[in-house]
DNA sequence: ATGTTTCGTGCAACCGGTTGCAGAACTTCC
DNA sequence: GGAAGTTCTGCAACCGGTTGCACGAAACAT
């Protein structure tokens, strides 16, 4: 069994306040004396009970990440950010999958919940009402989604799509596709709305598709019916299955369509061809969204909510081309 | 503030014992007391502190899962496996990732020790000597990693080598390269072994290499200089950088080289060629772990540990083809 | 009617820490 | 030499639950 604070007491001959004091508060404790409880608990392997030292301080230095899908190449990078940026500030970060399930979202941010000082949300699907509510028992940080009151991390995807409808236009296109995302998802609502406010191209607007390759693979048809020269797709993931399913009609990106995608993640730089994307800066998001938690955390009841805005890029690369005669 | 026992105790006139009894062992309370003290919990959003419970049951009910590299796509399926089954069994998991630093992955173990009843390790980079130590304070199970006294869960990679390396036989390959992982790896000794023991093929082991997209672009040189026909990589990332890497010398695969990777991640099957390899049961192996762990647990210091090992199987697509003339 | 079970609940100690308060020992100051 | 500070340590209550034990009431057996 692990040492406690118990056995360090009486091995050292004081009292556990004594111990206690010399972890927590140093400068309390006799040099001589806090020597000699640091060489005992050395000796025992004692290591303070994080969740029993939570019971009364209400601080566990532990920090919350829920994304949708782990396997969604988007988050990974983000995640590693977050966990290295918190972990600098002596805070340890336990990722949760949803399984883009509203339900599993919401219980295990209710299990979460006593166990960390606060919680980072990835493009949550749940409903603003259920947010709110759990919201009251811990501080939020949502990542790519707009809810007042609470501290936000917004990726400019809205200025990305502007970007890439700029790039296809100057290359020439007109009939323009746009591949939106998952029915809840505010990037998808944003990619729109800048999208619908370019001048001089014709959109078409098709979905919601999952977010996911197989999204894309099954949105190749509807594509093709739109009569467009080129997509805009919610992400890359759906950018490489529209790319697959293009080929299995025989028709060739970048040569009779152009297709981009969103995130800049790694299999789209690894794709054939490889994908033109707006680049979301990710790791950045996951450090902000850590700074502003622990901001949260640190303030307690009297904090307020902060937004942060992250720009995005455009990415060229080979799956856009010239309009074809 | 969250509502705790003594407020639904209070406010539903019985003692706190009793609402405990009423959430951990509702048979011991009267079925209208039961009713009357969970209705006021309901009103209230009461829901018992897992950290308060586990100070005195022991049990938080919760399991740690570490990986080295979560932007590795061999993991999260894993994770998701993992996590689903625990849940179904009211274990909730939480996912660390160490950056394939020891050092973080020794610090993470330590501060999860007391916040989870077991711990998963995926193909650690500790030393032996250290995870026996941390093995003393709270159960593990090791996923692809021998370690006596453990319960393990092996991938028979060595097997898969076997059939990657038939199967390039049958094409005519005689001088093949292994394109070895990092120099901890359990899998990659694993895989040598095999390897080494196939009759007739002349084998030429490159590595020690970073089991990255990087590491397989920066081998390619390496590759070319050994005069191979074919190469068995590490895991898929690196053989898609070994494709990168060869085309950029121009080097055709399947034409000039054929390449088989390990893993079957999502990236292997859409890049092009889409590559050969030897997949991996992730799935099986994230519930099986979890099984052994829960038996762990449940069974306390009586524990045996138990080895489960799980079969590989050969995927043949597009970057293995005939020895060229 | 009495003795024995069974059932339901309360009491209080405990899990492993933290912290406000009190007091002992030692300084410092006049 | 005594009052007033400092510095350090111990005491005990507390965080939010769980659980062995005791006890009263009701149900059952004889």
């Amino acid at each position: 069994m692990a040492a406690t604070i118990r056995d360090v007491a009486q091995a050292s001959g004081v009292h556990v306040s004594t111990v206690s004091r010399t972890f927590s508060a140093p400068h309390l404790v006799n040099a001589e004396t806090r020597n000699r409880v640091l060489a005992v608990a050395e000796d025992l392997g004692y290591r303070p009970n994080r969740a029993a030292r939570a019971l009364t301080t209400g601080r566990t230095h532990n920090l919350g990440l829920i994304v949708a899908d782990i396997a969604n190449p988007f988050f990974p990078p983000l995640i590693k950010a977050a966990q290295a940026h918190a972990r600098l500030r002596d805070y340890h970060v336990f990722v949760a999958d949803t399984d883009e399930d509203p339900q599993v979202e919401e219980e295990l941010i209710q299990t979460l919940t006593k166990q960390v000082d606060g919680v980072l949300l990835c493009s949550p699907r749940l409903s603003n009402r259920v947010i709110e509510r759990l919201h009251q028992d811990v501080p939020f940080v949502v990542v790519n989604r707009r809810l007042k009151g609470m501290s936000t991390v917004l990726m400019d995807v809205g200025h990305g799509a502007r970007l890439a409808l700029a790039h296809l236009v100057a290359l020439g296109h007109r009939r323009i596709a746009l591949l939106s995302g998952p029915a809840g998802s505010w990037t998808s609502r944003e990619m729109a709305d800048a999208a619908r406010a370019v001048p001089g191209i014709e959109l078409t607007v098709l979905g919601p598709n999952s977010p996911t390759e197989h999204g894309g693979l099954a949105a190749a048809a509807g594509v093709l019916a739109a009569g467009v020269t080129a997509v805009l797709a919610y992400n890359d993931l759906m950018a490489i299955g529209l790319v697959e399913g293009l080929a299995e009609r025989g028709v060739e990106v970048p040569g009779e369509l152009s297709v981009v995608g969103v995130d800049d993640i790694v299999p789209g730089r690894l794709a054939r061809p490889k994908l033109t994307t707006v680049a979301m800066p990710t790791e950045a998001a996951g450090r902000t969204a850590v700074d502003l938690l622990l901001q949260l955390v640190g303030a307690g009841e009297t904090a307020t909510p902060a937004l942060t805005t992250l720009a995005t890029h455009l990415i060229i690369r080979e799956s856009t081309g010239p309009v074809p005669p």
